[in-house]
Order: structure tokens, then sequence, then C-alpha cells
DNA sequence: TTTTATTTGAACTGTCGGTATAATCTTATA
DNA sequence: TATAAGATTATACCGACAGTTCAAATAAAA
């Protein structure tokens, strides 16, 4: 994308986050960024639409940095999901995304419309699946109800905490009450067996996308802390190769695999200190994975 | 209030839920109700009076029918709670209500903002009261936060069950659900001592109103036992209809108007017990009384 | 019938999102 | 370096909108 685009959608949610997206006229943009009304309709082909560009540069920062948080700590720990949720209310915040959202909803635009359900879902599927990790696959049937309603009791209690009662608790604070009542809730939920929607109702939305990619994605993190957890003692390069591991095979636009199975190989010397079955998993994942993305390089 | 102003609210109302009040222009409203525009400015000073008109005419007509569920009902019982939140909720979604409140919030009209937000609030404030009715007095210093948590579940839980899964379940056993699970949490979260707003915070934002409902109380007691102090002889009938005054101001939910001037006219026949003057105090605080409830039923 | 209040409807202002286009500037390539 | 292709600018324009004004028409009250 053009930098003077990358500018325009920089000034303009700027501009959106001071006056708001309606009360911001296209005017007001050329003035801001300084290009002319017919550079304007070339980068966008109208408000909308800038609108939903400034939202997905956003969303994929904010997917990034969220996703960034789970390297080389543990899926299954309470406490940095707190943190993820911590990063991404933080970032809402200062972003004013709520009031940029709500604005959305009203446009009436089908398009827009379409692209903020997306949105709430793949939030809502997120959550889903880190419950998932966190409370266990017999926690599932009422995960999605609970991720549900986590996201209700957040968005209420810091909306009452910050914007009615203007009450200067901290948003770390009322997140960790958000967080400590779901939990409790799961638990009272899952012995009730009370269940409202079905899980299958978001898997079926997002199983086409990569049903395999999230299989492998939970393996690949259960692996390797299993493997950090089977250390006879703390060796600090072992874990960092594991990171990086983790990391490429993640988050890497391009995953180099020659860098891991280097890293498998030094790995290989450390035998001493290592679970070899769990080892050899992960070079099994590795290696699935690789010949998947030379199959399919898209 | 007029008539023909009455309905043009009325259809107005009719427009904003089939299209959306943003997507609604005057002009719209103009030949949908055959009124001119000079008219409409004469009834509203703006487009947004005009929505403000509705919601208060809505919301009234909400309060009322709501406190009526609770009439000769046992206000501390879940079930009766459970009833008046189905009836909010029906009459939310055939209103289309929350769209309506979702558009409100983006117009970035202060006089609306406020609306709203004290609309919010009362809402909050009468499920807090409520819950203190219903799981009593001690738990009270957790209430308010469950209110809002409850406002939370409720809300998400509907929008996904209804928008964006378009789940059959009925309303009504999503509404059971967030019961159920607000009481567990209640329980929850007043044996774990976890607070995070001070009931106070939203005691004070109110209590103006009771200040003057206590006024209102302390003035009623002292004409009453003045009247009954001013008695020339022991008049049973009188005490009981001054006693039958006093109870139906003070504690009748709906306070029948028609019963306290029927039995304020049965006084003015017993002048010569009774000191004229102080009776004219009574008839003046009951009228004030009903002009109160009757603009501000709540 | 006269007076008073309400209603009408058209003309007007100014802003908005979006379109169209001719003129000007950049950049890459031949 | 010259030139063609593409990007950018400036400006005029369109229809739709909220909101204002006001004299004339109509209805209601006296």
């Amino acid at each position: 994308m053009n930098d003077r685009k990358q500018l325009v959608i920089k000034k303009a949610h700027q501009l959106f986050l001071d006056k708001g997206f309606q009360a911001t006229s296209i005017q007001d943009i050329l003035e801001y960024t300084g290009i002319a009304k017919g550079t304007f309709y070339n980068y966008f082909s109208s408000k909308n639409e800038l609108l939903i560009s400034i939202f997905k540069t956003l969303h994929k920062k904010m997917e990034f940095e969220r996703n960034q948080l789970l390297i080389g700590k543990d899926p299954t720990s309470i406490e940095v999901f707190t943190q993820q949720i911590e990063f991404q209310m933080n970032m809402n915040r200062s972003n004013n995304l709520v009031t940029l959202f709500e604005e959305m909803l009203v446009s009436h635009d089908p398009e827009l419309m379409q692209f903020i359900k997306q949105g709430q879902l793949r939030m809502v599927h997120w959550i889903y699946q880190r419950f998932i990790e966190i409370f266990g696959e017999d926690k599932k049937p009422y995960l999605l109800d609970c991720a549900i309603m986590f996201l209700g009791i957040l968005h209420h209690n810091v909306k009452y905490n910050t914007k009615i009662f203007e009450h200067p608790s901290s948003i770390n604070h009322v997140i960790q009450y958000c967080v400590d009542r779901i939990t409790k809730v799961i638990e009272e939920v899952s012995t009730a067996g009370d269940q409202l929607l079905d899980p299958e109702l978001i898997d079926n939305r997002f199983n086409h996308l990569k049903q395999q990619d999230q299989g492998f994605k939970h393996n690949l993190c259960q692996t390797v802390s299993a493997l950090k957890k089977s250390m006879q003692q703390d060796q600090a390069h072992c874990i960092e190769l594991l990171d990086f591991i983790q990391e490429e095979l993640l988050h890497a636009k391009l995953p180099r695999k020659f860098l891991v199975n280097s890293a498998l190989h030094s790995l290989n010397s450390c035998l001493n200190f290592l679970d070899p079955i769990k080892l050899k998993e992960l070079e099994k994942l590795a290696s699935a994975f690789f010949k998947q993305t030379e199959e399919n390089p898209d």
C-alpha cells in the first residue's frame, strides 16, 4: 500500500478519534491531510471504505501483538489471557475504538455491517478458543456461552467504571475482576450443565478457514510447553530455541525452513534435558507444516 | 400534550423502526404524518428533540407497566423479577429500541448524550434496587456490580442468540439463563467479598429524588398528625380515612388517586371536627404528589 | 362576527457526500 | 533528455439533507 495512503489512514483516524466519524467531513480530512478530493477518491471509494481501511489496519496490528504476547508463555495460563485482554482493552481505549464501532453500526451500509459482525464474531471466537485452551476440552460445550458473557461483563464493567461513573480505578483491576468472575461462572455453569448456544455454531463458521491450522496451532503450543516442562534443569538456550520455533511457525510471514531445522538439530543435542518423544513430535509437526506450506503457498 | 403531536410521535416512531433514525429525513416524516414543515418545527425544535420525545413516551410506558407487574406480587420473588425483565426485553425488541439507542449514542448531541446516559443509569439503578429487595440488604455492597454485569450478560446473550446466530431459542429461555447465572454470581461474589464499584456512587446520584421524597414524607406525617390533634372529638372514621391516605401515599406501589380523592372528599364533610387549613394543606400535598408521579412515574 | 391561535407551504441558507474534469506535477522508460 | 503514463490537484457542480423564516390560509374561541 502507498505510503501516502497509509498516512491518510493514520491522520483520518486521528480526526475520527477527536470528532467522531459522522462529525468529520471529507473536507476536514482533505484539509488535515493536505490531499485533494480527487486523490481521496482515488484511494477510497467512499468515506465508509476509509473507515474499513482504518479498522483493518488496527485489527491486524491488534491480532499480531495479542498473539505476540503468547510467545514463550503457557497458553493454558489464565494470567497470560488476562494480559492479552488488558492489552486489547488498552488499545481499544487509546484508540476509542468502541465509539467508532458504534458509529459503524449505525451507518446502514450493508458492507460495513457485515464487516463489523465478522469482527465481533472473530473476537468471540478467539476468546472461545482461548477458553478451551485454558479450561480444557471437557468444558467446551459451555465455553461459547461463557465467551459471550465474558465480553458482556467486561464491556459493561469497563463502560460503567470509566464512562458513566468516571471511577478512577485502573482498567486492569476491572479486567482482573471480570476474569475472576467468568472463571467462577465457567465452573458453575459446567457443573449445572446449563447450555445456551451450541459451540458448533461458531465452530462451523470458522472451521472452513483453518480447522487443521487451529489443530496445528494447538498441538504446537502443547508440545512446546510440554517440552519446556520436561526440562530437567533451566536451560536458557533450549527455551530460546523452542520459542524461536514456535514464533517462526505461528507468526512469520515466510517461515524459514532451514532455521527451524537447524534449531531442531540443536535441540537434539540437548536430549539429556528434554523429553525425546515430545521432541520427535515437534519435528513431525514442523515437517508436516513445511510440507503443507510448500504444497499450498499462499 | 396535543393529540396531533402525539400522533406525529407515534408515526415518526414507526418510520424510525423501519428505516432507522439517521436514514429517515424530516421530509419523510412530513409526508408520512401529513403535517407541514412549519408545524413540525412548532412541535419539536429539531429531529433530535423528536427522538427524545419518542423515548420519553416509551420509557414512561415501560416503567409504568413494569411496575404494574409488581402489584400484589412478592417483591422479593425472583420469578416476578424475571417476568419484569421479560416484559422489558420484549418491548425493547418489538420496538427495536436497541438500534435507536445505538443511533442516539452517535449523534454527538450533548443533550441527547446526557439523556441516554440518564436512561441507562436509571435502568441500572432499578435493577440494583430490585436486587436489594430480592437478595437482601446484606448483599448490597455487591449488587451495583451485579446489576451492571446482569445487563451485560443479558444484552450480549440476547444479541448473539438473536442477531448474530439467529438462534431460534425463545428470548424467555435466554433471560432465565441470565437470571440463573447472576443469582450464582451474586452468591459467589459476596462470599468472596469482591467489590468493584461502591453502591454509594449510584445511591448518591438518585438520592436527590429520595430527598425531596423525604421532605414530602415529613410534611405528610406532620399534617396528618396535626389534623388528628385538631379533632374536637374522637372521630374513628376520620382517623381511618387519614390513616388510609397516609398509608396509600407512603407505601403503595401505585397509589390510587381516585380513592385518595374520595377519602379527602369525605373528610371535607367533617369540617366541624377538623382544622380546615390543615385539611387544605393535605389536599395540596396529595395533588402535588399525584402530579409528580404522573409526570415522572418511578 | 371578530379576534386569536394554529397551521401551512414555499422559498431560502448552508453543509454534506460524491462526481466530473481539465490542468499540473512525478516518475519511469525509451 | 524527451516523452508518455500515471498520479495529484483545484474547482465547479449535483442532489439530498437539516433547519429557518414568514406571510398567507385556516381553525378555534370570544
